[in-house]
DNA sequence: TTTAGGG
DNA sequence: CCCTAAA
């Protein structure tokens, strides 16, 4: 494998790099998540103006940081320099804007090559590098999405923000080993010295985080990539000339700054994508689907639990609508299913947070959005339903401008530990960070509207700003950049929220939205449920997420002119043929696959041996179960044997076919 | 990509 | 149906 390659040098303790034997399966994606990587080195100007700028937040801001961030800086600017040309300009103006778009592209391009030719990094072994871009590819892919969503701002900032953690470097898939690798790597082979442990770099828990997070995204971006690829070069454009020097440059760069954006592409591909799909599409059923699929599955593994925030949230097609931003201001408002005559609860918005990064020992997040306080109204049962919306509006208005606090959950849980940091609130490693959540709280003091939860007593961050809480200072800068930082609409943003709250599917929602938010939801829940993705804070997104949700193909049983279809295809050409049988029966029917196909096949011999009483679903007639019973037999028998041939007659029952291979009838 | 099987 | 290993 071409990933062996040179690792036994790996540079400086890359031990992390070596793929080891893994099951085919694990290559595959291993390779899959090259690709993706491949895309995003145009992203590199964009992670090395963060990286810039992040250093240069770390000085100003974080005097809790490593004091040598300042020379790193200094070294930091210069690397990063070359590829792009910042010098001096904040990072955030020109990176980002420059990063947001395809112009990114060309620049990364070369800067790319300059820091090709600079540094020596043929050293690094292929598999130090495949790693590195395995996880960059993700880091990038979040930030990416983050930048597009409009987010980025926002997240960044939040990001940014310093908190005093002392979360551990590693994380839990990264050993220290490949931190320290990278370091090195990076201070060698770049001579930057810029991004110090301490400062500025996140990458362990950022990178672990999302990976679970992106996966979908990159899954999808590798698939997409890949098949483009071979279907056409449009996508080249994005990348740069030489894989392996990209690679190489990215990994420096990103090694800096794993955080940010590059992912401007894969967005691009992945939904903005007309280009992309298309080209997929072009492709049988079957890769299609599948590629869907795989994107979906994997999307939905991190949106899952995101159903019930975004539950929260949308009452009205308007609000799903609406800007996450809405959301916020409590816009939504819910009817309460409560019997009390008049009270409305209303629960909010959803409450999304999390994006997090985290580099050495900081730990970053990104909060999508936040919950909004549980809010109780009471109207008049006589009163109008625009003035129960006036009443709601009012309330919310009154807690947001009132005074909030914010509210930390892990695992659904309330910290009301102020005074733990987050490495001992376990905040640190990634999976905290999935199960991270920020709640809006009434402060106990001003609750203009009658608070909610008795329950929540809500320790805050020292953040209080009502609807974002967390910006750091830094982040200005690059709000000034992007217009809408927080607030905006950020319309990939469906996915960021998701991101952040991405957890199995199976995670109870609890987990992220524990107390009163989640239990109250429940309960107006009750009323209509709207679906979820209309619920969706974000309106692009729900499209995606809608497909996204499909994540396993919806069950379509056969029917039973599909099984006699099948039936008869299989007698006449025999099993193991799936193509042929697809072709020949199936070819219209999109959904039937040839693996479904034989599947199904495997299912009626099943049937067929089985006890009528233990059959299920619709009836499928005995007839063609001893149809089914005897073309197994038969072609059991003879195999490949004749496969040209022609056996459209019936066999035996009994499965005994004639040696020839004509069935008897 | 297709086939074959296990899950 | 999904997922993989193999071919």
């Amino acid at each position: 494998m071409k990933l062996k390659k040179g690792l036994d040098h790996g540079l400086n303790g890359f031990h992390v790099a070596t793929i080891p034997k893994a099951p085919r399966s694990n290559r595959r994606r291993a390779q899959l998540k090259k690709t993706d990587e491949d895309s995003e080195i145009c992203a590199f100007d964009l992670l090395a103006s963060l990286a810039r700028k992040l250093l240069q937040e770390s000085e100003s801001s974080s005097a809790s940081s490593n004091a040598s961030g300042n020379d790193h800086t200094a070294s930091g600017k210069d690397a990063v320099k070359d590829g792009c040309q910042f010098q001096d300009k904040p990072l955030k103006t020109d990176c980002l804007e420059q990063g947001s778009c395809e112009g990114s592209v060309v620049i990364s391009q070369s800067a790319s090559q300059n820091c090709d030719q600079k540094c020596s990094l043929n050293e690094f072994p292929l598999a130090e590098d495949d790693d590195i871009l395995e996880r960059t590819s993700k880091v990038i892919d979040s930030g990416f999405s983050g930048n597009v969503g409009g987010d980025a701002i926002y997240k960044s900032n939040i990001v940014n923000a310093n908190i005093p953690s002392k979360v551990e470097g590693g994380s839990p898939d990264f050993g220290e080993s490949f931190y320290n690798g990278m370091e090195n790597v990076l201070e060698q082979q770049l001579e930057t010295k810029g991004m110090e442990k301490g400062g500025t770099v996140f990458l362990i828990p950022f990178i672990t985080r999302h990976r679970n997070a992106n996966k979908l995204g990159v899954r999808d971006d590798d698939d997409n990539l890949s098949r483009t690829n071979k279907i056409s070069n449009k996508l080249k454009v994005y990348r740069p000339v030489t894989r392996i020097r990209d690679r190489r440059i990215r990994k420096l760069l990103t090694s800096k700054y794993w955080k940010t954006a590059p992912k401007l592409k894969d967005f691009e591909l992945s939904r903005a994508d007309g280009g992309v799909k298309p080209l997929h599409r072009k492709r049988k059923p079957y890769n299609s689907e599948r590629c869907q699929r795989d994107a979906l599955h994997k999307r939905r593994k991190f949106y899952g639990h995101n159903s019930l925030d975004t539950f929260d949230g949308g009452f009205s097609s308007e609000s799903v609508t609406n800007s996450p931003e809405k959301g916020r201001n409590g816009d939504k408002r819910r009817l309460p299913p409560m019997s009390h005559g008049a009270s409305v609860v209303i629960s909010s918005v959803a409450g999304h947070q999390t994006s997090l990064l985290s580099k050495d020992s900081n730990v970053k997040f990104s909060i999508k959005s936040f919950k909004v306080p549980e809010i109780f109204v009471e109207v008049s049962e006589t009163a109008t339903v625009g003035s129960l919306k006036r009443t709601v509006m009012d309330a919310v208005t009154a807690i947001l401008g009132g005074g909030l606090r914010v509210g930390v959950l892990l695992h659904g849980k309330k910290i009301r530990d102020d005074n733990r940091t987050l490495s001992q609130t376990g905040i640190s490693s990634e999976d905290s960070l999935d199960t991270l959540g920020f709640t809006l709280e009434p402060s106990p003091v001003q609750g203009p509207p009658p608070l909610c939860s008795a329950e929540d007593p809500p320790l805050s961050l020292p953040c209080d700003t009502p609807q974002l809480a967390p910006r750091s200072p830094l982040t200005p800068a690059l709000d000034s950049a992007i217009p809408n930082a927080l607030p905006d609409p950020r319309p990939p943003t469906s996915e960021e929220n998701h991101v952040e709250s991405n957890h199995e599917p199976m995670t109870p929602h609890t987990d992220l939205l524990p107390d009163t938010s989640l239990s109250d939801s429940r309960a107006i829940v009750a009323v209509p449920p709207i679906k979820v993705e209309a619920l969706a804070v974000v309106p692009v997104n729900n499209k995606i997420r809608r497909t996204d949700i499909a994540q396993r193909r919806t069950r379509r049983p056969f029917s039973v002119s599909e099984v006699e279809a099948l039936v008869q295809a299989v007698e006449e050409l025999g099993t193991g043929r799936w193509r042929d049988v697809k072709l020949r029966s199936f070819e219209d029917a999109d959904h039937r696959t040839y693996v479904d196909l034989k599947d199904k096949w495997k299912t009626l011999v099943h049937t067929a041996r089985i006890a009528p009483q233990q059959r299920r679903g619709e009836p499928v007639p005995q007839e063609l179960l001893d149809r089914v019973l005897a073309a197994h037999a038969y072609w059991s028998q003879h195999q490949a044997k004749q496969q040209g041939k022609h056996h459209p007659g019936i066999l035996k029952i009994d499965g005994q076919a004639e040696e020839d291979g004509v069935p008897a009838i």
